[in-house]
DNA sequence: CACCACCCTGTAATCGATTACGGTATGTGA
DNA sequence: TCACATACCGTAATCGATTACAGGGTGGTG
């Protein structure tokens, strides 16, 4: 395939140009390409080939103005480096691609400020409707959500508490409750946890699910130790040595997500105490490399591709129903529907075991 | 932060709005916010004021077809969810928001028509340029890339080989050596290749390092078993059961990427082998997790943010030209710049140790 | 007072599509 | 031959911005 020194055409043909070509008006070019009203075999024919010599391709821009709809979706993720959020950048392009629509994707990489900046800018461009995937709400974005009310906005992995936005997330109580139930039923009875900063509001679930697992098995849910971590793998390291200096005589550690518990395993290993021989593990999200890790990592799994697809349907319907009502799809006058809460399920792996004691 | 039931906007304020409500013409308006030509202050206040209250923000899509520029890229991943993309869009994506540019992801998802489809999306959307960010060339890019004229394209981590589009990738023949030679310098002398399909041009160049580095210390390069993974944890699990069977005394392994590696490392574990004692494993790409895995993989890390920074400044050039000459950045007639190689760097950790026999 | 320069500002064309409306050609029936 | 329905197709307005060009004030100068 060699590459022939062809001079580029720098401007893209317009409808226009195909008219011309074609010996008809742009109506009928248009026409033809919509499909909307039928043209003569014969000028359709025309057209079609003036099309195909002249290489056109309608401009998007040019019929988003007229039409005053992008087709095109904003997708704002917290940080795309963390391995959890292209699961559900593959599960929302893969919905949106069904339906003919292309995602900008916006990367906040943990900084407040771009991501307001992206919110704008996505609006800017005027796109059709806006998913916010995050871990954790942010002021910033609260009251930039506040503010604004002329696209539709839904929120996925976590609920914006007073705000009544359309929402999907995973059952986190639900999820905290089902890892310590399982470290219960394996034996553990000393049981920690490393969590995430208390602006996310999924860590405070989270929390609230082990703390009632703990009180249904007959302990004081107050007893519960909980350590700081970031959700990253530094962060689960710094945090299960301070867990260690707290509790010594932990077995099990239940934790806020994958990537901390990854690091926590990494500490524990390097102060030689076996996983899971001398202590359970439990992480939270079921990102692929979990089942990679040494030992694979007993987890939480969130159905990701389903609130990715959910997220885009709903917009859609939103979309439908721009006309009438508030754009936010919140019902006029009212607080809107409540967030959509889906059941997770416990992967179980080999990173947890009955503890030495009970063996 | 309680929900106001504000009935929403449901058209946005145009210029005309703010032109009325200010009490001037669109025109100004115009110069007030681009700050092009000078207003009188006192119109400018009102003007400003206007924007205020109506909460105008101009229209992106309306300036792209006055101004025949998007302001956008369209940076084409094949597989988003393969952890060596992530880097690649944070890269790219910092340097465009310095550009005040916007950023479309299109993920691949490995799937050479869906690639295609999304590079006409690209095209039709009148992006003001495209990064390609594979992993090998797919038959259906370069025939798409032979055919299109009309937007700037540069190539990150590949070049396709007779096109000459401007290009930045590692070394990935110096990568192949320097791994090679860190095993040898070990005292390595059976050395194997976990390799990636054939179609992908790096896995062929660190092949080639291989060999290099082989016929430098001696050994006969032809004599290199070589075994094809796919790139993907799974691949390395499944090809480093080939290797094993095929050169039953190996003890040092290089791998196509990260990756494979650790689906060498597991398989290689599950096998009784011990990673390193048994045997040395060197990855590619030094991915994030390819630090936190067990053990931490020794692996050849590239200049990821550079040549993302690269692309997007190269792409800025390109466009500053793109009113002369052959949009494709290519000089007219002649067969274009050469690709940017980048040095690579070995990346000790401790999947690798001197074999047993030499201790 | 006349004239000119300069500073602001408005009018209207333009970017590339879509589509309401109306016109022409053709065919049908009386 | 005429009235009228039907099928195609063209004219022109429109979407929301930018900007070339021109016009109206104001002030300075001769």
């Amino acid at each position: 395939m060699v590459f022939e020194p062809q001079v580029g055409i720098l401007v893209e043909p317009t409808i226009r140009d195909v008219a011309k070509q074609a010996g008809v008006s742009t109506a009928t070019v248009s026409r033809v390409i919509s499909g909307a009203d039928p043209a003569k075999p014969q000028t359709r024919a025309r057209v079609l080939a003036a099309i195909e010599t002249l290489g056109y391709r309608p401009s998007a821009v040019a019929r988003s103005l007229k039409l005053r709809t992008t087709r095109t979706l904003g997708l704002l993720v917290t940080d795309i480096q963390n391995p959890y959020f292209p699961e559900i950048v593959r599960a929302v392009e893969d919905a949106a691609l069904e339906r003919n629509l292309a995602v900008m994707l916006c990367n906040g990489a943990d900084d407040p400020g771009r991501e307001e900046n992206y919110l704008d800018l996505l609006v800017d461009r005027r796109v059709d409707g806006i998913i916010i995937a995050s871990s954790g709400l942010q002021e910033r974005q609260g009251a930039w959500l506040a503010r604004q009310r002329s696209v539709p906005v839904v929120l996925v992995n976590w609920a914006a508490p007073d705000m009544r936005l359309p929402a999907i997330l995973g059952d986190n109580r639900q999820g905290g409750r089902l890892a310590t139930e399982h470290l219960l039923s394996l034996g553990h009875r000393r049981i920690g946890h490393l969590s995430a900063p208390a602006r996310n509001a999924a860590a405070g679930e989270r929390r609230d699910g082990i703390r009632e697992a703990l009180e249904r098995a007959g302990q004081d849910p107050d007893s519960l130790v909980v350590v700081e971590g970031d959700g990253q793998v530094a962060g689960g390291e710094r945090a299960v040595h301070e867990l260690l200096k707290r509790m010594p005589d932990i077995t099990g550690i239940v934790c806020y997500n994958d990537l901390t518990a990854i690091g926590a395993v990494r500490t524990l290993r390097s102060l030689g105490r076996q996983v899971p021989a001398d202590i359970s593990i439990v992480g939270y999200d079921d990102i692929a490399l979990s089942a990679w890790v040494d030992p694979p990592l007993t987890t939480i799994a969130q159905p990701t591709a389903e609130m990715g697809r959910w997220a885009v349907r709903r917009l859609g319907e939103l979309l439908g129903l721009a006309e009438v009502g508030d754009a936010r799809g919140g019902v006029k006058g009212s607080l809107g529907p409540p967030p959509v809460i889906l059941p997770v399920e416990l992967r179980e792996r080999a990173s947890t075991a009955a503890p030495r004691e009970a063996a």
